[in-house]
DNA sequence: CAGTGAAGTTTTGAATGCAAAATGGACAGG
DNA sequence: CCTGTCCATTTTGCATTCAAAACTTCACTG
């Protein structure tokens, strides 16, 4: 992760119009997790400071902290690189956000309110039913929803700024829309228990759950892009480290 | 996250001039966590370039960096502060801390060697010995390279920059030398614990012990800074958020 | 014809300059 | 004596500038 993980960066009040320099990391980390520039793709400085319209020194401090949070890569007097991922680096990820879910889940049961826990059983209800029609989007939608939802609700600021920011990592990959239904029905299932937990409080064991339901969902991403890997050659794919270039 | 970040080598080569920007990270971080600025100070970015000789620039994008990592917080068009922790804070880092224990419990039991357990119970009896003879000094650093080698055991970069990155924050509260003798027995108990899962290789043992006994950290470390603040005033003790300023 | 390298161009890293915002203080009014 | 306003100074945010490092191109050598 190098980074990836920010501490803090929570900012109470962000109605005003915020520091330009803010406005260009957002936006550009936006830019990047969804999928604009190509897995190790160079980009020259000057060519986002024409798209989003700054100079060089705003852009260059986003840089520096998205490189932190290990979105990009910085190369020394080379510029930076959107951050190319290996397997292994994929799974590394993938197990801090599990541990990062292993914390929410025991802290959430700890603090939701009855309310907050009925909204999540009705995002439940939603996703089920997406799942049913199998209309993939919005299944991955409330599937996001359901996780931050857990998160938000361990009440805990830099756990949710963490959480994010690895995040934003993987939302990179979008393997969202391809998984094989098999992992849909286990993910269901998994995702049954961990409401049940919630619904019962029950601390530590929803903690494990989601600690494993991550591990699972690990191996089918890595699944996914291995064999997206093997099968396409063609450029714009979201694929593991590349050796060009 | 980081990646990456090089966080606690100092390194003798300085021949290798590092690109500027990253020797003033560096340098700024460890001057921070070595807790030269008071909790809460305000840092002019001109008084920091006069200390790192460096111009703007480069400071400004460390600084940017360092409020991604939660060292810092920047308040716009104000400038820098250390960043002053409520109690509430301490807390909830360290259930993020605790997260990242958890998991670097569960991968240092799998991936671990034999010889980097034997290395590790090298430095707990080294560490009983301190605690024997009530050496704090050695203790605290003992105890600190027990929790970064399984940390490291998990062979993770991502983790352990993630967790790096968050203990940095902790290490600047300086809490170390003064923890009630009671607390540091009920540690070493918790140590034998850990060390004795380890040795077994008892993953989901070992995880679930260091998560507990960062919270038990937690505990002793906030009853510690609670009474410090209820006792003194004067200035340079590391204290919660100040209503100053 | 391939390989080497030298000059020119481009791009990055850092410093400086400039306008806007904030800080501090004097002064006037209550 | 306290309070609030206005102005000078300082500090921040961003753009621009300058120097050094990398890539290109292309001519020249073997």
């Amino acid at each position: 992760m190098n980074n990836l993980m920010r501490i803090g960066s929570y900012e109470p009040d962000e109605d005003q119009p915020a520091s330009l320099h803010d406005d260009i990391l957002v936006r550009l980390r936006d830019f990047i997790v969804e999928g604009h520039l190509p897995s190790g793709a160079r980009i020259p400085e000057r060519e986002l400071c024409a798209r989003f319209n700054v100079s060089r020194t705003p852009l260059r401090e986003a840089l520096k902290v998205l490189a932190a949070e290990g979105l990009v890569e910085l190369l020394p007097n080379r510029g930076a690189r959107v951050r190319a991922f290996t397997e292994a680096g994929i799974r590394h990820l993938f197990e801090v956000i599990a541990g990062l879910d292993f914390v929410a889940g025991r802290l959430a049961c700890a603090r939701i309110s009855d309310d907050g826990i009925a909204a999540i059983e009705r995002l439940h209800l939603d996703m089920y039913t997406s799942y049913l029609r199998r209309e993939l989007t919005d299944y991955f939608r409330l599937n996001q929803m359901i996780h931050q939802s857990i998160v938000d609700a361990a009440d805990n600021p830099i756990l949710s700024a963490n959480y994010a920011s690895a995040n934003a990592v993987i939302r990179r990959l979008r393997y969202s829309a391809n998984l094989k239904s098999e992992r849909l029905s286990d993910a269901m299932r998994e995702h049954e228990a961990i409401i049940d937990a919630l619904r019962r409080r029950a601390g530590e064991e929803l903690g494990l759950l989601m600690f494993e339901h991550m591990r699972e969902k690990c191996e089918a991403v890595c699944d996914y892009l291995r064999e997206q890997q093997a099968t396409e050659q063609p450029a714009e794919t979201p694929r593991l480290q590349s050796s060009e270039t």
